[in-house]
DNA sequence: CGCCGTATTGAGCGCTCTCAACGAGGGTGG
DNA sequence: CCACCCTCGTTGAGAGCGCTCAATACGGCG
């Protein structure tokens, strides 16, 4: 399967719930509380004092860096199954990012000090963050690349080969899985302007390899997708 | 001291020589193997497989990403005292970078077997790892947002004064440390092209920002810096 | 049915890139 | 010690990508 070249650019499941151990999940189940989330709600806001890791148990958010322009970049999407918030708080940090539900949510909130005891308690847990922690970094790496190097086309590319496979991760049907996001959303994701992403995706429908529904976005050519995004 | 902002851009020291308990730096010394690395040598080739680590003793090397087109991307510059290689090691990955020395350097280098050893050995140091890497991952994070939202004027005054920081603190020197580099290393690493480096580096000495002698940039005005750089 | 958020399309401009030529400086060999 | 060469640095001109501003269409939800 040639999508292995995406593994370099896209976060793995290597700290997702499915990766947990049986009696990891089940501490979790027994410790987090539930925290259920509308659409466009905030769960915090970046330079916050972190307080909690999640799990995505349904929906999706987004992690997004304001600026004082207004103009804000998506760094991660977090679908169900994943697992974010833990590098500020192993860190000591403040929250790099805010997070944002992009469509009804429910996730697994697991608090400062229960986190510590579970990491200290599953050494499998903390030997799996410093292997994944230093998995993501090549990945952040790869993105910066891809920031610098790459055009707006290149990008827009990859972002729908990479947010396909989260989706359709995670689509619990037998269809072709869209990729659902507000322009602006992706455009935030791709690095680009809201009316670039929009002119762009009209190129890529014009020439079959997109299909466009509103907010659906079907690929139709992933192959043409994968060599737009001329990755190496 | 306003310069705490730089933090949020800058590898920290948590990975450093000098941050390593008294018992491994001797393991270290014991088990290590002397590298040596004439100016522009490579010690070792992006997608190669990682075989060791390495402190940087003396001297200073670039981590680079190479473009088919020729095109290069500085993501590090790693200077005395500076661990790198951990990550695709941990990962189990191929080099994500290559590692090409700037200037006569010395390395500690410590393969795979013997850092696997002394991570199973010190769990201070795997602590160690696990909070850096969930610091420098913010980084990245910021350097993402810098790329894809500052233009190159703000890259430039920013990467000023993180490669000053850099310099000065080992520099065996009293005197005001310059920051020497190719004109080259400095493009890759702001991001930009050849030329427009030269040009903006021109305005800033124009501007009495900068004193430029040849390769050494020297910082007159670090508080003007700072403003063009916008941090928040 | 109307409203508000979202999407689309057009026009114009500015930043930064590329291409190109020239200058400077440092190292090396004769 | 000098001349040459090669790398590095500087400056100019032109072009294009992608941004901003602005106007208009769409569409879902009350």
């Amino acid at each position: 399967m040639e999508y292995t070249v995406l593994r370099k650019y896209n976060f793995g499941s290597d700290v997702s719930w499915s990766n947990l151990s049986a009696v990891d999940q089940e501490w979790i189940k027994l410790h987090a509380t539930i925290k259920h989330l509308a659409k466009k709600e905030i769960l915090f806001e970046q330079d916050s004092t972190p307080i909690a890791v999640y799990f995505v148990r349904r929906g999706k958010v987004k992690a997004i860096r304001s600026n004082t322009d207004g103009s804000n970049q998506v760094l991660f999407f977090y679908v169900e199954g994943d697992f974010f918030g833990y590098r500020p708080l192993l860190a000591e940090e403040l929250q790099p990012v805010s997070i944002v539900a992009i469509e009804p949510t429910d996730l697994f909130q697991i608090s400062k000090s229960r986190f510590r005891e579970l990491l200290s308690a599953s050494t499998s847990l903390s030997e799996q963050l410093l292997v994944s922690l230093s998995r993501e970094f090549g990945i952040l790496v790869n993105r910066i690349i891809n920031f610098t190097q790459r055009d707006t086309r290149h990008r827009l590319a990859l972002a729908l080969l990479l947010l396909h496979e989260k989706f359709v991760s995670v689509a619990h049907t037998e269809a072709e899985t869209p990729i659902v996001l507000t322009r602006s959303d992706l455009a935030d994701y791709v690095g680009t302007s809201l009316e670039t992403l929009v002119r762009l995706l009209g190129e890529l429908k014009e020439q079959n390899v997109l299909k466009i529904e509103g907010k659906k976005i079907f690929i139709l050519q992933m192959r043409k997708l994968l060599e737009l995004a001329d990755l190496h």
